[in-house]
DNA sequence: TACAAAAGTGCAATGAGTCAACTAATGTAC
DNA sequence: GTACATTAGTTGACTCATTGCACTTTTGTA
């Protein structure tokens, strides 16, 4: 999730880490064709769905070229995210920082329940969640977005325990909180999901009650 | 792992379930001709690397049109990886069809270490996972090969149990389970490894020994 | 032998993404 | 303020994967 679109004002990779407002006329303007660019882009996926717009079709309704188009973004999937700088530079600090006598799995919750819920849960959240479910490219440009970060996390981890920062088991836990959001997405309760998850990572998995 | 040619012997989706041997002069020469694509294409990956073969050089070199290759591969990191029709059957048995007695997860633990593990420890994988690995794109693709059939697993789980098809613990489950490949991948000892994880899964996590 | 199915071919097209050479606006140093 | 260096943006040509279509050839079958 994280688009590129106001939806949730908060972290706004590019725009907020700007030196705020205006670092000189060229700077805005090209945030600006940036954000023309991925507006238009957003519309029109919306309209007629990710597959039925190409990369013409986006740059000529932003009215630039289209190799402009991939002078801002890498590629098309880019053109629905944001690519925030910053999530694993948290997501390592939210392990090495931790309070003092808070375990690294509950610093782990902590932080996937503050980062994550509120996106899950904004309200305008809806018809963007449909776009992305509804193109498996998207789901896996998404899913990639956190599991990008496995490797960083689990060095973090191993670091907190002074183990090999290979370490198996800290690799595992790694990929398995960074996947919780992919598994806790679209459920009723999505806290409840992320708790559920992370109970099971704590005490081990357990048979579920049968209803 | 599970690759188009015959490095491994088990297990060749297409050829084994093939109607053995001469089924017909026209399934013989389709499947001759399918195993020179793909026996080009591992060569000239081997060769250059996957990005520097294009399918036109892989077409010319087995001697047949770009399009017959799409008519036997439906796209170009097909041509490295074996479709195992049966996967998702034999995973569903594994639970399904578990020895009375036997937990779900140690049931899964089985399968995993009799079909997995006989793959990652083929002495002739060597080359076939270096390709592999330094292929982001053959990487993606060879984990959605596992990762597909999560879905089909979680319901299988949850049957098992007389929960809902789309619990949310069964699906994790599934899920964890299936990524067990990627995570023990190129360690020292898969089936240690294979262990491990599903001790964690079984257990919960522990903080690892330092050493 | 005649006919239908399916394997393979050739060709043209679409769409993503890259590259190189160019223009024009902007920032900076003087 | 003028001169120079950057850099956003443009243009157009290019590569490559992938699809569709119309056509030929081979093979299984009635």
């Amino acid at each position: 999730m994280y688009s590129n679109h106001n939806l949730p004002g908060f972290i706004m990779g590019y725009a907020s880490s700007m030196t705020v407002s205006s670092a000189g006329r060229r700077e805005r303007k090209k945030a600006a064709t940036r954000q023309a660019i991925a507006d238009a882009a957003l519309r029109l996926f919306l309209e007629r769905g990710y597959d039925q717009v190409s990369i013409r079709d986006i740059a000529d309704a932003a009215d630039v070229s289209t190799t402009t188009v991939f002078k801002h973004f890498p590629g098309k999937e880019a053109l629905v995210f944001d690519e925030d700088q910053d999530r694993e530079a948290r997501l390592v600090a939210a392990v090495a920082q931790r309070l003092p006598g808070q375990s690294v799995l509950d610093a782990l919750r902590r932080h996937v329940l503050d980062t994550w819920i509120p996106f899950e849960t904004h309200p305008q959240q809806a018809e963007f969640a449909r776009l992305v479910d509804s193109t498996p490219e998207l789901r896996a440009y998404a899913e990639r977005m956190w599991t990008r970060h496995t490797e960083a996390l689990a060095a973090a981890v191993a670091d907190a325990f002074g183990a090999d920062r290979d370490d198996l088991a800290c690799a595992a836990l790694a990929r398995y909180v960074l996947e919780i959001p992919a598994l806790a997405r679209g459920r009723r309760d999505p806290r409840a999901a992320v708790e559920t998850i992370f109970d099971i990572l704590a005490h081990g998995w357990r048979q579920p009650a049968t209803p």
